[in-house]
This record gives C-alpha cells, sequence and structure tokens, in this order.
DNA sequence: ACACGCGGTGATAACGTTTGCCGCCAATTC
DNA sequence: GAATTGGCGGCAAACGTTATCACCGCGTGT
C-alpha cells in the first residue's frame, strides 16, 4: 500500500529499473516480450511514476505558474478556465498565484514558482510599470508570456485582445445608429488596457466632430466609478456613453436609470470585455467580448514554443481580434418593442 | 547565471554541503562564525533552495491540489482567493484543476495531483455520488477536505456552510415583515447545497402555513432557471420569492421586473451566497452570506492537522454560520423612498 | 571467417537536497 | 592528568527517476 516505485516493478518483472522506465517511458526501443512483461506487472502492482523524482531528473516539472492580480476581477475567471484546460492537454499542471494587485506580492509569487522550477510563467501583469523588474528577471529564467495586460515594450511576449480595433467597433456601431454626442468613461493609469482603450477613444472619435476626443472622464475600473462618472457627465446630456470596461458600464446603466434615463433611447452605453454580468444587466450591454479561449491557445503555444531565457532579440506580440456583441442598452430590439 | 546549488555555497564559503544546508534550513545548531559566513556567500551568489530536489528528499512538496467543478461559477473566485491567500500564508503552492463540472475530468485531475505528490487536497465535489469514490481513494493517501459541498457521510473532513441557520434566516426575515404566501425556486439534484437549502426551506415554512413547504419549483443553479420558475409561480401571486442561490434570483428578479410586478412592493426576492453580483441586481437583492474568507481558513486549518491517510474513524464535519445581507429586494430603504 | 553494426539489456552515475552517523576538538569533571 | 562530555562539522547514503556507457549476441557485408 506504501510507495510503489520502478524499482518493485522490476523485481517483480525480473529485469532491470533502466529497462522497466525505457519501457514505460517509450524513451527507446525494447524487446516486444519484454514489454509486455513489464507493462502487466506495473498495472498489477499499481505503478504511478514519482513527478517529483522524474522532475530532479529531467529538470522539467510539467508545471506552469499562473500569476494574475485578482482572481475576483470577473474577467479573469473564464480566462483561467481556458488556460487551464489548454495546459492540462498539454500534461502541464497549473499553479495559480492571486496578487491582490500588489506589485510587491506580485514579486514575491514570481519569485516563489522560480523557485518551485516552474517551466514556465503565465502573467497577467498588475500594473505598467510596477511589474516590470520582477517580470524582466523571471524572463531570463524560463518562457514567460504576458497576458491580457502588457509590461513595457521588449520585456517579453505577449498576448492580448486588440484594444484599438475593439474601440472602434464599438465608435462605428454608434457613428451608423446616427449618435452624435458619445463620452467616454475610462480609467486613468498605465496598465496598458487604459491606455490603449482611451487611446483609441481619442484617435477615433473625431468623426463625431472636432470637441469628441476631449469627452472623457476617467477614474478606475469598478462600478462605483462608472455611477460616479454618470453623475459628472449627466449635465451635458450625451447621447452615448463609451465605457472602457463592463464594470464601469453596468456602474453608469444603474446611475442612468436611477436619475431617469430612457436607456438605450435618450442615451446609449457601451462596455469592454464582456463578462458574465455583462449579458445580465438590465438592460443587457453591448459591449466589446475578448476571444478568451483563442487568447488562451494562443499563450499555451506561445509558451510551448519559447527558448527557455531568450535574449531580448525576438519578442513577439500577439494581439486578437474581438467581436462586437449589440444588446439592448444601444437598442437591439427596439424596434420591435 | 546557471543554478547555484548547495556545492557551490560550500565551495565558496569553504565548508560542507551538509553543513550550509544546516544552516540554511536551521535544522540544527551550527558555529556562529560558519553560519555568518555560510550566510554571507548564500546571498552572495545568489543560493536559491531548489524545491523539486528538497521535496524528493523530505517527500513534501509544500503543494496542495485545489480541485473544483467550474471557476467560472461566481461563487467561487472568492473563495479560491481566500484559500490561496492562507495556504500561501503557511508557505504552499496551490496547484489548480478546474473540472468542468465533470465527474470524470475531477477522478482524473485528482489522480494527477496524486502523481505528483502533493501534500494534501481540498475539493469541491461535482457531485455527491459520483465524486465519492475518487474522494475515498484519494483520501487514503493524503490529507483530504470537502469544501462547500459534501460527498456523503463519513467519506472524508468537509466544512460548508450552514445551509439550514440560512435559509432559517430568510424565512425569518420574510415573516418579519410580514409576508405570507412564501415560494421556494430551487435545484433538483443531489449536490448538498441544493438538497440541504431545499429541506430547510420545508422544514421552516410550516409558519406559513401547511400548504407552504408544497410551494416550490425545482430546476438548477442559473439564472435561465429563475427566468422560467418565475413564469410557472406567478400566475399563483407568491408574496415572496425564495431563491436557493443568487444566480437563480438575478433571472427571477429580472422576470418578475419584465413582467410588470412590483419588488419588492408587490412580492419580495431572496437569494443565497451573496454573490459579487448580488449587490449590483437592480433592486440589490437581499441575501445570505457565506463567510468564505472563514471557510477558507478553517478548512487551510483543518488540512494541517490531518494525518495523512487517516482511518475512517473521525471525520469532521465543520459548519458555519451565515450571515444575512437585507437589500432592496425585500424592502431595506423602501420606507424612504 | 572476420569485422562491423545494431537491437536489446543491465550497471551505475547523476539530479540537489536532507539526515543519520561518526569523528574531532575543546571544555568540563573526577 | 586522564576520561567524559557535548558542541560542530564532514562523509555518505538515501529519495525515485532518467541518461550514459558498456556489454552481449546475432545478423550482414566483404
Amino acid at each position: 500500500m506504501a510507495e510503489v516505485t520502478l524499482r518493485d516493478v522490476a523485481r517483480a518483472s525480473g529485469c532491470s529499473v533502466a529497462t522497466v522506465s525505457r519501457v514505460l517511458a517509450g524513451t527507446r526501443p525494447v524487446g516486444a516480450e519484454t514489454a509486455r512483461t513489464v507493462r502487466e506487472a506495473a498495472e498489477r502492482l499499481g505503478y504511478r511514476p514519482n513527478q517529483v523524482a522524474r522532475a530532479l531528473r529531467s529538470r522539467s516539472t510539467g508545471t506552469v505558474g499562473l500569476v494574475l492580480p485578482q482572481i475576483t476581477n470577473p474577467f479573469f475567471p473564464a480566462l483561467v478556465r481556458e488556460l487551464e484546460h489548454a495546459l492540462h492537454a498539454e500534461g502541464r499542471a497549473v499553479l495559480l498565484a492571486d496578487c491582490d494587485d500588489d506589485p510587491v506580492t506580485e514579486a514575491a509569487r514570481i519569485g516563489a514558482f522560480l523557485d518551485r522550477q516552474v517551466d514556465a510563467l503565465l502573467v497577467i501583469p498588475v500594473e505598467e510599470r510596477a511589474s516590470r523588474n520582477a517580470v524582466a528577471s523571471a524572463v531570463a529564467r524560463v518562457p514567460l508570456v504576458l497576458l491580457d495586460r502588457g509590461c513595457g515594450p521588449g520585456v517579453a511576449d505577449s498576448v492580448a485582445v486588440d484594444n484599438a480595433a475593439g474601440m472602434a467597433l464599438v465608435l462605428e456601431h454608434l457613428a451608423a445608429m446616427g449618435r452624435r454626442r458619445p463620452w467616454f468613461v475610462g480609467a486613468a493609469g498605465t496598465a496598458s488596457a487604459a491606455v490603449e482603450r482611451r487611446a483609441a477613444y481619442e484617435a477615433g472619435a473625431g468623426v463625431f466632430g472636432p470637441e469628441a476626443p476631449r469627452r472623457r472622464e476617467l477614474g478606475d475600473f469598478s462600478v462605483e466609478w462608472g455611477r460616479a462618472a454618470v453623475d459628472r457627465i449627466w449635465p451635458s446630456r450625451p447621447d452615448a456613453v463609451v465605457c472602457a470596461n463592463d464594470l464601469i458600464a453596468v456602474g453608469a446603466l444603474q446611475r442612468l436609470r436611477q436619475l431617469g434615463a430612457d436607456v438605450p433611447g435618450e442615451v446609449v452605453v457601451t462596455g469592454f470585455d464582456d463578462i458574465p454580468l455583462a449579458g445580465l444587466a438590465d438592460p443587457a450591454l453591448t459591449t466589446v467580448r475578448q476571444p478568451v479561449a483563442e487568447l488562451a491557445a494562443e499563450a499555451a503555444w506561445l509558451l510551448g514554443r519559447q527558448p527557455t531565457g531568450g535574449g531580448p532579440g525576438s519578442r513577439r506580440t500577439v494581439r486578437l481580434a474581438p467581436e462586437l456583441v449589440v444588446r439592448a442598452s444601444t437598442g437591439a430590439g427596439v424596434a420591435a418593442k
């Protein structure tokens, strides 16, 4: 009932440890008859290879560390799920670290994972600047890919949604619906999603007139901020509120309804990410869906094909195309009402 | 730049590997002067102990496997967060497995974790019956505690919220608000949360009259079911809809509003769990808050104090008290309106 | 016939730690 | 002054695997 080791199987099948290892790992050709005997003995004894010993010898743990800012951020669970599945499909296990949105904790967790000899790291950095050092030093030791958020240019490979394209989809949709006075509610700070989305708004809002790009309020990525922002912009009567993510949009929606505004008649609202909450809001939120499964698959793939501690020469940046999901908050089904 | 090992530190500090190991691990008294030299050398070379080697030798990986049905279930992220923090505080890393609500996957993941020599397992079982075998066989090899859901009596230690007490709080609240015709919308199936909550409703609804315990509809734990259930029960005009979890309640709330019902005036709605969504619903949902942090702390503690592969003698079952969170869906602040 | 190659196998040395055991030297005890 | 501690430190054996090397026998090419 204790631990069955290679030795035990070897003894039971009358051959050497080396041979047993070889037949079980299929690492080198071995006699058909011997193979059968060995496999049978292994089966009979219920042999399970000790992954720790295997890892020590082969210098590969079959483990990747997943480091993220806050698992409670509703965008992440779906991503984590897809990553877990993608990695498990390759036989790799996932070590999880929740950083509590703190760069110091993040650095500590990355270090701990390195000590545990993870084969690779998947990092969703907490911050653009504050995370850079930890990421940069980790990148020298294992394959690492950045997810969802960047960390400065040339630091590591990264895969994320094309925020600019997503925002462009939103603006295009608004223009097509005849909206004229959009207002942007975004997030301050240096996180790449925040920066890219507000830059894209500024770049694309010109079609609504020269003043449009300047109509923006910056706070953080929270429901509370969405509510507060509406209080500040509502007096100037926008006919569209473009939010930098779904949480902000949900807050905006709530406050607008409290103020008696007609959504989507008088003013429409859009989000970004398409978290589960978006479809549940009332009215359901028009938003930009991130291709979560593809993001995960791409990240996992990149991780595999990356030289350990590769030089700074060839950083890849993958940007995946998002998709506009039109729901009631911009008038879908309004005609039928 | 490569791997700095104990040997290197030993060479650099002019003493043996054994001594270095001892000063770094503090496992045995060692000369003050030697200790200083060694520590200095270790620091200078940037020595980091190889956890894999350590694990192989000491037969402890400092790793626990966390196995859950679906990370995308909005109740879990908060729990995962607390567990990760609690375990990390003890220096243990967390391997994560998402089972996609499938008992077969669950068994596979548990097996994989065992092969990886996890020190312990934390399992939120997918199903009461289907998960039993995998859990029972794992329990023989490592400390294991069941979380949130049970898995049959005597299989393993478990910690969960006191569902009966939570439901009692709800019924008490409804009675105090003068409600007379409650209706229960729950989940069929054998998951312990489903069973216990509906049993508690049946047991406690007697105060609303002899018919009350029988006024129930059973489906699953989803928003869609919440919507559908309302369509079935609304014709008989309940003045309270008691839901088995927040997702159901959110669906019910949506449908009731679509049907033009006045919530909370005409009919009140309650949920269970207090997921983030609950506070965001409109009207905000009265619900039963699970003590997530305490659940996690208790589970982590139990895990530590459990003999490896302990006999079936002494299974502990911890039930933590929930808390009623009263919000607008049962009329909080209504008087002020 | 001889050398050569090659499929199949066994010993054995790693991988980087922890730890049991033994020996050394100084300090204490009779 | 010799014997007995007891604190410190080194040697070497594990932990369970994989990888390297050598070996053995047999078929093949010249």
